[in-house]
DNA sequence: ACCATGCACGCACGG
DNA sequence: CCTTCAAGCG
DNA sequence: CCGTGCGTGCATCGCTTGAAG
């Protein structure tokens, strides 16, 4: 394999330009591996750029690392640049900089603090009758009202103005290069400082010359188009506004599932404000799992039942998953209903097929619930661990760290990532699947244990999808593997295969251990606990009706708090269960 | 694994 | 005066 | 009561600083 390792990428905080050394070591890859992605202003761009002298690059970068790009040069001074205004003047020049930017009020209120908007506004704070105590949101308000506020120069708005504001006019392209770098924008510069502080580590993953996250300049667009959109929208934009700019979907599928996730956020929106047709819309449009049920809620809502009746049908025909199942299953009836159709008490019932034991604990309190129960429940011989997702998951990810990391075309491509790319894509499985194979034969032989200890041990810290390191600990993890059989991790890592997306939480919150139970009795038990009010999620049902399927020991233990402070007496009674024939045939 | 995701909590509805 | 929050930073 | 939906709050390095109220 054409593979070579990766070089440290990150500069030395010893370097007083450390962060321009870093920045030069994104603009050099994309640079190399996604030349042909640019175009030829952006390739002069970056010609230019190096031509620079260190103090403008540097003030550059300072620049793009901070929020926004808009500064005031009272608020740009670094000792290692010296002179800003010196510095400024080659991106002056090119163009890069404008030294007086155009301002929306927006924009005005961002920079400007409030002693110094009630200089400004003077007038407009007398016209509108404004208290001159008023607050910087009032005041904004009240300048926001006005018909047409243009953009003005800073000079413009506040003539006697002792400072200056200037513009960075390449951010757009810095982003372009940032998200080409990550493949995302929400890994920023920020990444390289705390990797060399060692607060994040990450596995190094061999990549060859050509992996790169986009195939072509289209797709870049496409990314920072969406994301340009998602950005208004949170800023407040309205969504009937929005909507009609968001382009037809992607044939690229993890572009096509991005613009689907804005449009479910925009039918959100549009439905806070009212508009129930157009978040149907966006909803058909996005026609992911979760679009697909928030537009049967939608019509059910307008009381569109015959409607929903029919999407529902169909969603159920087309491969939903099991979280979009339960959630259409708890719709069929409802609307059936109303549409005057019998419904059966079975369909009901076949649906929460197994039921876990379940009682009622009285606790003094309140605390957090969790806690409570596990000091209630522990003993010296039977420790109790509250690790919700992390010690299921945690194994997983240590026996599978092969396949996770596994350097696929595509899956890695910059030396930052926690996890492969494809990870919750539909072929991740099948693209790995010889090497899945394997990991599983070791729950099969027993090798198991000693891979996933010393997988612990080797990758220690480093982070991973799965591994949250801050909660398996040594101990835990030993007593883990002596205490659960193979067979039941296989299982569960089974059902984690299968879907990765929404199969990796819903665990319960307790585990209690029992490494000296006698051969034949279940070594642990797990337990999710529910304080007073709280109740079972989708996804925890889902695991405790899979755990209850394979003989699994689960519980589920409700908390009431004690009103007298009786901490001695602890009552545990057995709250009748709705019988299930499954239940009792175990 | 992104102002997101996973969890608990609290209120409202309708049966 | 306090406290609270976001930005900047290494 | 029950089962639902739905909105909310909380947390992500940890420190310093400046603005706001
Ligand atoms: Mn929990
Ligand atoms: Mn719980």
């Amino acid at each position: 394999m054409n593979s070579a390792p990766v070089a440290p990428a990150t500069a030395s905080l010893d370097d007083p330009f450390y962060y321009l050394t870093n920045f030069r070591y994104v603009v050099s890859w994309v640079n190399a591996r996604h030349h042909d992605l640019l175009s030829a202003t952006e390739r002069d761009a970056i010609g230019h750029f190096e031509t620079l002298p260190q103090a403008s690059q540097a003030l550059l970068v300072r620049m793009v690392m901070r929020k926004g790009e808009l500064f005031r040069l009272d608020k740009l001074s670094y000792a290692e640049i010296g002179d800003t205004e010196q510095a400024l003047v080659p991106l002056v020049a090119l163009g890069w900089v404008d030294r007086a930017p155009q301002l929306t009020s927006r924009e005005l209120f961002r920079l400007l603090r409030l002693s110094e908007l009630r200089q400004a506004l003077a007038d407009e704070i007398a016209n509108a009758g404004l208290a001159r105590n008023s607050t910087k949101a009032a005041l904004q308000a009240a300048v926001e009202e006005k018909p047409l506020q243009a953009p003005a120069p800073l000079q413009q708005w506040w003539p006697a103005a002792t400072t200056q504001v200037v513009r960075l006019t390449v951010m757009a392209f810095c982003d372009r290069l940032r998200l080409m770098f990550f493949g995302n924008l929400r890994q920023d510069w920020a990444e390289f400082v705390l990797t060399e502080l060692g607060l994040q580590r990450f596995e190094q993953v061999p990549l060859t010359a050509e992996s790169r996250a986009f195939q072509s300049r289209e797709e870049v667009t496409t990314y920072l188009t969406l994301h340009r959109l998602r950005e208004r929208l949170d800023d407040g934009e309205l969504p009937q506004t929005l909507s009609t700019q968001v382009l037809p979907a992607s044939s690229n599928r993890w572009l096509a599932s991005r613009r689907a996730r804005l449009l479910l956020t925009m039918g959100r929106e549009a439905e806070r404000g009212g508009d129930s047709e157009l978040a149907l819309t966006l909803y058909a449009d996005a026609n992911n799992s979760d679009a697909r049920i928030r537009r049967l809620r939608v019509l059910e809502r307008l009381g569109r039942y015959s409607d929903a009746y029919k999407l529902t049908i169909s969603a159920l025909d087309a491969q939903p998953h099991e979280g979009e199942i339960q959630a259409l299953m708890r719709l069929l009836p409802r609307l059936a209903r109303k549409l005057g159709q019998k419904v059966e008490r079975s369909d009901r019932a076949e649906q929460q097929a197994a039921q876990a034991l379940t009682y009622v604990l009285h606790l003094p309190g309140p605390q957090p619930v969790e806690r409570a129960v596990a000091e209630a429940l522990a003993t010296p011989t039977a420790p109790v661990y509250y690790v919700e997702n992390s010690l299921l998951t945690g194994l997983f990810g240590l026996l599978f760290w092969p396949v996770i990391f596994k350097p696929l075309p595509g899956a890695f491509f910059h030396p930052f990532h926690s996890g492969p790319a494809d990870l919750y894509r539909e072929d991740f499985v099948p693209q790995r699947q010889a090497d899945i194979n394997a990991c599983l034969a070791q729950l099969d032989d027993g090798r198991y244990k000693e891979t996933i200890l010393r997988t612990w041990h080797a990758k220690q810290g480093i982070a991973s999808p799965f591994v949250h390191w801050g909660i398996v600990s040594e101990e835990l993890l030993a007593l883990a593997l002596k205490c659960l059989p193979p067979a039941h991790l296989r299982a569960c890592f089974m059902r984690l295969l299968d879907d990765l997306k929404h199969n990796r939480a819903g665990l319960p919150d307790l585990i209690q251990l029992m490494p000296d139970a006698p051969p034949r009795e279940p070594r642990y038990k797990m337990i999710e606990v529910k304080g007073p009010g709280d109740r079972l999620q989708d996804n925890q049902r889902r695991w405790i009706d899979f755990f209850c399927r394979h003989s699994m020991p689960v519980e589920v233990c409700h908390v009431r708090w004690q009103p007298a402070p009786e901490p001695e007496e602890i009552k545990k009674e057995e709250s009748k269960q709705k019988k299930s024939k499954q239940e009792d045939a175990e």
